[in-house]
DNA sequence: TTTTTCTAAATTGTCGACAATATAATGATT
DNA sequence: AATCATTATATTGTCGACAATTTAGAAAAA
């Protein structure tokens, strides 16, 4: 089947890796985390089918067990089931990525203010741990930990803001913004971002409300501007090239 | 083939002999439908346990599917299911009731706002056709579908939006508000938002931003003020009445 | 060579059976 | 009589097997 490791640059062989082998016990929550954690580090690319047998293998659990997971990674919208064809790693549309950042956008800002609120300084100490854990993976130039860190820094604001309901919501959407972000952002990403998640933290830390919120909406616009939604997809380009060839 | 038994649907519920076909036919999603309908209209109390087995008789379907639809509902939130003890209609604390409103203050704010910008008539109409729904309901007396048309007001205005994210966390948030406001609610209470539907139907008609997202908010602020927030109440009920119809 | 048709392989959808756990029912003990 | 321990029943959790469908490949025809 495959012949050059060149030719299946779009949807190959699934990235994860399968260093440990059927353990004895593996919750459906690891299988979720492990499945998510690949989609948010790129390793897992928007289009990559999800073959159910390959993934229980995989994770040494059940058919069962994992086409349950993928149910649920459907209903998240990070996952897409095509009806006797299979699971396939969602691939968000301009118009969908769209929706993502104009929900987000007052969603943050609902986060936000329930922070200030709080005014937990011991709150602030675990920001202030995360954003320190970005800067470490900047630093070591992991792009991969970079990206998903960067999306769980939202999910831990919504959850440290104590709306269970808000915490979801961010889960799901911070997972749809990096399969966005890597279908349709330029290469020059990561710069857009670099300090904005410290300032938003001293804001909150300041008690600051007005500051945090801006802070925040330009944030989420900063990073929509460096997608580029005028045109196609990324998946698309790859098409067009085999077609050419 | 044959569709001429399918026909008699009375309420009776389905014996041995219909439940074999019915297997064949019921769907995931009609169970799934039947199941939040009863919800959103009380006829599935807060607290009510959902048994696998007993679905799946009445459904005629199998326990695997049934199992299936009740997964789903416990990921939004509608149903939770408590290890090795089964799954239960959700009864959301006085907190969740909270988040809830919270969450689908802006987030109906955004959709109002997607629909003045399409400025579509035929869009209108729609809307108003359910409101004359809700009219004709209340005039009827029938309560039970008062309280479900209502919901779905603020359902249809998020498809109507064009926004897919946004229909969907609103079906969710829609089911969760009917359980709140069976929870909480004083007796006397769909009089608190009689002809609220109907008057933001027409601040969107003549394209009335400002006034539309008013009157939205003040609506939510109303049905969340009526919420007496002391007491909690849950009965049993045999799943058969409830289910069928 | 290109297209079409048919066959074979692989993958998903569905179900029933068995094991593990919780609930109830019963009987024994204080 | 009340409480606790034990047994019995019912329900959920898990798995493998089989059927239905799709995909890939081979053979045949244009």
């Amino acid at each position: 089947m495959q012949s050059k490791a060149a030719s299946r640059r779009g949807r190959g062989e699934p990235p994860v890796r399968q260093a440990e082998e059927a353990a004895a016990t593996v919750s459906d929550q690891e299988i979720y985390d492990r499945i998510v954690t690949s989609i948010m580090e790129h390793r897992l690319p928007p289009g990559t089918k999800l073959g159910e047998d390959k993934l229980a293998r995989i994770f040494g659990a059940s058919r069962a067990r994992v086409r349950q997971v993928l149910a649920r990674l459907a209903l998240e919208r990070i996952v897409v089931l095509q009806p006797n064809r299979g699971a396939f790693v969602a691939e968000p549309t301009v118009e969908q990525a769209r929706e993502v950042f104009e929900v987000r956008q007052p969603l943050e800002a609902l986060v936000v203010r329930r922070i200030i609120a709080r005014r937990d300084p011991g709150l602030i100490a675990r920001l202030r741990a995360h954003v320190a854990a970005e800067e470490a993976a900047r630093e070591a130039r992991d792009r991969r930990a970079i990206i998903r860190l960067s999306g769980e820094y939202h999910v831990l604001l919504a959850e440290l803001s104590g709306s269970s309901l808000a915490a979801g919501l961010m889960r799901e959407l911070a997972s749809l913004t990096c399969l966005i972000i890597f279908l349709y952002d330029a290469p020059a990403v990561p710069a857009c971002r670099d300090e904005e998640h410290a300032e938003i933290t001293q804001a909150l830390a300041d008690g600051d409300e007005a500051a945090a919120i801006r802070l925040m909406a330009e944030h989420l616009d900063h990073v929509e501007a460096c997608l580029d939604l005028s045109r196609g997809a990324a998946q698309e380009l790859d098409l067009d090239a085999a077609l050419a060839g």
